[in-house]
DNA sequence: TTGCTCCTCACGTCACGTGAGGTGGC
DNA sequence: TTGCTCCTCACGTCACGTGAGGTGGC
């Protein structure tokens, strides 16, 4: 039987949802001895312990080393406990929105790759796009084939000196179907598609083509969509935004990454 | 010099922030392995590796662990990613809320901290407070005042049963002046001070006394509340909410608890 | 020649988790 | 006697971090 007003490890446990293995090495390092030791070396908590290890708990989870708050616990007073939760506190929003920033990124992946899904692998059509936000790059200074990377590389390192996360997923941009059909495989400018960018990419019509294929092999992409446009008519105005719904993140071969190219539509008045 | 478009294992470090030995660790174990080897057994990134090693690290961060993720790079399809990130962005919220009540549990304490380094050890004064939110316990049926921390864990246990958190501080409720004076050390109910919960402290003038001690020591704390009331012809209608600023979560020795009592004082019309 | 970056072991570490083998009260 | 909870080692493990000693291009 316990103590009076005492719990035993077990009853501690559960009732604050702490494994057992995990008080056992907070008591023998000292972080948080249990209140009472038996006759038979049985371990008793005391209630006014719950507030106490659940705060060690979560300033252990908030990345604090084990270490540190021993010190704290040992020698803590109003006044320091309340400057480390204040501190703690603060370190803990920041990681907060990081982690919200993460899941805003899977969040685009997850979009990217319904749309995948939805599309047929070699189909051209006409949707109608929602306004966009995105973080769009400079003019590329590389203007030759050859210098698709070193374009890439320089824009992600222009991003990354200026604070942008770059984490985002990356598309190509040329201003009109013109520059995409002398070049296809270089970009004048890169993006990340990133909901909170500043950037637009507008609303209304646009023509869509898909196609599998590694990066800059836009294949039979461009006779495809002028032939569609052709056909229905269509004025296709630029500019032309390239994304990439499956990609090396979703896809092993390299031959399955899945383009789709967007072409702004000249709107009738 | 780095093979065209790729990134020595500093430069991808440095780009994505990703610790050189941690790269080195997911190569080794093929989580990411590197895009290519050179003759001098160097690693070299590709951009592209980016996004996934941002996934990859996002994931881990969740607490998946490494293996699962090895499974799923290994075996990736744009249908097993979108569900894996679909299921770890839900929990992923789950905890960011768990994180936002342990920030909120925090602010509690350091605003009950401040609170008693403001306040001078045995004063007696008068407060207006703002209405405050609590999770007020049911009567207890334990009444005599041998049977306090019985009282209180059975407090803990029905609120554990209810699905309340019992992380918050608790404070003791007596109905008015009487009671808490016919026995100070057992309240007719127990409390959390959880800024979401549904019960309230009323605003309005109060009769605020502070006192050192242990649980259950109220000292001369009665007496001074009594006295200063009648010097001041005060009327205290009651109820008397117990809460302590210093406890053992931010004080080493018992006898330095600080606790203040609050009792309701009648309004004048 | 000096600096800088990279490499591969091997070992350390942080915070636990997991048995194995045994005790002790209803 | 059976179940249940507790104990103490000892060892394992997960995800890296940290040197030590050496290489290789400007």
């Amino acid at each position: 039987m316990a103590p009076k007003g005492l719990l035993s490890i077990g009853e501690f446990s559960r009732l604050t949802g702490i494994p057992r293995s995990k008080l056992i090495y907070y008591d023998e390092i000292g972080l948080l001895p249990a209140a009472k030791r038996a006759d038979n070396n049985y371990r008793y908590y005391a209630l006014n312990q719950i507030l106490t290890v659940g705060f060690i708990n979560d300033l252990a989870n908030f990345g604090t080393p084990l270490k540190d708050l021993l010190a704290l616990v040992q020698h803590r007073t109003p006044e320091v406990l309340l400057e480390v939760l204040t501190k703690a506190t603060e370190e803990q929003k920041q990681k907060i929105a990081i982690l919200k920033e993460s899941l805003t990124v899977m969040g685009v992946m997850s979009d990217l790759m319904t749309l995948g899904l939805k599309a047929g692998d070699s189909s051209v059509e006409i949707v109608e796009y929602e306004p966009d936000y995105i973080v769009l790059g400079g003019e590329n200074t590389h203007q030759d084939a050859a210098t698709f990377y070193p374009a890439w590389l320089s824009f992600m390192n222009m991003a990354k000196k200026a604070g942008i996360n770059i984490n985002y997923p990356v598309g190509g941009y040329f201003e009109n179907m013109e520059r995409f059909i002398a070049n296809p495989g270089l970009p004048s400018r890169f993006y990340f598609i990133n909901p909170h960018g500043k950037d637009v990419r507008s609303g209304g019509k646009w023509l869509a083509g898909y196609v599998r294929g590694f990066y800059g092999q836009p294949g039979d992409l461009i006779v495809r969509m002028l032939d569609f446009a052709k056909e229905n008519n269509l004025e296709l105005t630029g500019p032309v935004y390239n994304t990439f719904l499956f990609d090396e993140t979703s896809t092993v071969d390299p031959d399955q990454y899945l383009m789709r190219a967007s072409v702004k539509i000249a709107e009738d008045e």
